[in-house]
DNA sequence: TTGTAAGCGTTATCAA
DNA sequence: TTGATAACGCTTACAA
């Protein structure tokens, strides 16, 4: 079924039965009424490979996440679905694996799939200009950033994940803990989130005059079951931490097994704040404290960005949202020192 | 960038491009090379829009995800996009809200996209033959099944809902629980997972001669937030429940919050079981009992008889996994009766 | 071994 | 208000 047969069998031209059909040019409303019976009646859908040949410009909008697995992506990736929708675009989901580069595979996707703009989430800062110029199309960066690349040509939603692990870690401090592990994917690799939240940690300890121990860091996947490890290894170190600051909530439970599997208290033995805000970690019990991130606002902001890109009514813009503490009783202030 | 240019700059014919990338016929090394260097140096991609266009059948595969916030699908996710990656053909997650027809929606998308399988993760066991019909391609339905289609015109990957279910209530009532609650989405809703869960338990207080007490079912969405709730609506009845089964982890963990926010113990108090065998579950403390279902065989089936399928090396199959109930200590025989 | 040319299903231009 | 017809970028006979 197409174009050509509904125009047969409507007994009309061609061009007439696309006019009614992306409601351009005037057609009388007998000829209209007769096409859509007969497109109603055949269940004719125009083909979209050949509309985007044709079109030279899409209205196709893809969302490429890297780490689609993370609980706190869930929730954004279905609301960014949902405001496309809203607004009569197709959308489609990629995933990218750990390992490969989103840009890259953008750079392909948006040449064979004829996109017309594209919201990346989750994975590293570390893109270089030349990959977005390339690009060459509306492009929103959500979660993350680029810190090497003209702002000018991409916009971004995020939070200050310095500022936040900062907020997180003076937290922990003015309760009166110094020995204060940090858990993160990728830590010590520039310019990953990781990363920046590390370093809000090391300057809270900074600010503070603790020393920098590096054996309370560790590098640990953004999963529970990582995070239970992690915990794990600190725990056996026997360092006196009093206090864990996990750099997502997925970690977060698992280091909260860690320390109650080993027997220990929450927050009566050691503290444990976590990042971004998920559903397990008030769930969890005791409820975990942690820096929640507004994932709807980021969400929205994120769609709306790229549509006012999209229809030319705004240039590109970068948006810093903050964060919340959001203390649920996981932390205190350390009791006795315990040697582990 | 066309393969007109290519052509044109490498100085050969257009088929000629199109047999190297293609690696289709013969070409001379001279010019292969040739070829391949000006696509090289151009940033090549062929538009994949023009290809699905001339090849009426394209090698494009969708996975229409309905829930795509439940964590239990999160891996399956991406396992079955790493499996289909592997077999180099295009992928495409699709995400379905709650409350639209998934098959409709993929009606669509199989023209619009001109899609050469497609697989179904989640959503009701209700679809018409009919539409099934439609849709006209390989198509493997995953998670789910449809109980009133022709078996020889899809293919599926499930567990048998209602025996695992019966398994968990049947373990619960071998501890010695009679008071078992149960909670689950759409329980009475006919052709949902839910109900089919639900159908399990029933079955199993028959034939243990346990009156079945309305009272003791609960609705509820697969979250944690629905299933505390939901808790808190059965806790509040005052019929001395002591054992929960909730036919989704997700839903356990809200529930074991509420069970320990009331200052009961699990599973003292209360032996509370989940469904799906996602990674919280057994990171929550107590560690939850649970029916785990093979999510990465289930999605390296469902992959496989996808190809299977399009490659014309089978018919339609149907796959019933085993689901395994795993004990972590969340369950006990229930000790005195309480009155809440 | 290579090139020419005819579609694939649309949309858009132009003439009727 | 309509209907031919020329692209869009590609694949694939078929010819050379």
């Amino acid at each position: 079924m197409n174009i050509k047969d509904v125009a047969r069998i409507a007994g009309v031209g061609i061009s007439t039965v696309s006019r009614v059909i992306n409601n351009t040019g005037i057609v009388s409303k007998a000829t209209r009424d007769k096409v859509l019976s007969v497109v109603e009646q055949y269940n004719y859908v125009p083909n979209n490979n050949a509309r985007n040949l044709k079109a030279t410009q899409s209205r196709n909008i893809a969302l490429m996440v890297k780490g689609i697995t993370n609980p706190f992506f869930s929730n954004m990736i279905k609301e960014i679905e949902r405001q496309v929708d809203l607004r009569g675009y197709p959308f489609m989901i990629y995933h990218v694996e750990d390992g490969t580069n989103e840009i890259n595979a953008a750079i392909q996707l948006v040449q064979e799939k004829n996109l017309c703009g594209i919201i990346f989430m989750g994975g590293t800062y570390d893109h270089s200009e030349e990959k977005f110029r390339r690009l060459n199309i509306p492009c929103v960066l959500t979660t993350i950033t680029a810190q090497e690349v003209d702002p000018s040509i991409f916009s971004s939603v995020i939070i200050d994940d310095l500022k936040e692990a900062y907020k997180a870690t003076k937290y922990l401090i003015s309760l009166g803990h110094t020995a204060i592990a940090f858990m993160a994917k990728s830590p010590f690799l520039n310019e990953t989130t990781g990363n920046r939240r590390f370093l809000g940690y090391i300057k809270a300890l900074e600010e503070s005059s603790i020393p920098y121990d590096p054996q309370l860091v560790e590098d640990c996947e953004y999963s529970a079951s990582s995070g239970f490890s992690a915990t794990r290894r600190l725990l056996n170190k026997g360092r006196g931490v009093t206090a864990l600051f996990a750099a997502a909530d997925t970690i977060a439970i698992g280091a909260a097994k860690a320390v109650l599997t080993a027997g220990l208290s929450i927050p009566d033995d050691i503290s444990i704040i976590g990042f971004d805000g998920i559903e397990m970690a008030e769930y969890y019990h005791p409820s975990l404290d942690t820096i929640s991130q507004p994932a709807n606002e980021i969400a929205l902001s994120s769609v709306s960005l790229l549509f006012d890109l999209i229809t030319g009514q705004s240039v590109n813009q970068h948006i810093v949202f903050d964060a919340v503490l959001i203390k649920r009783g996981s932390c205190k202030n350390p009791g006795m020192k315990r040697v582990f």
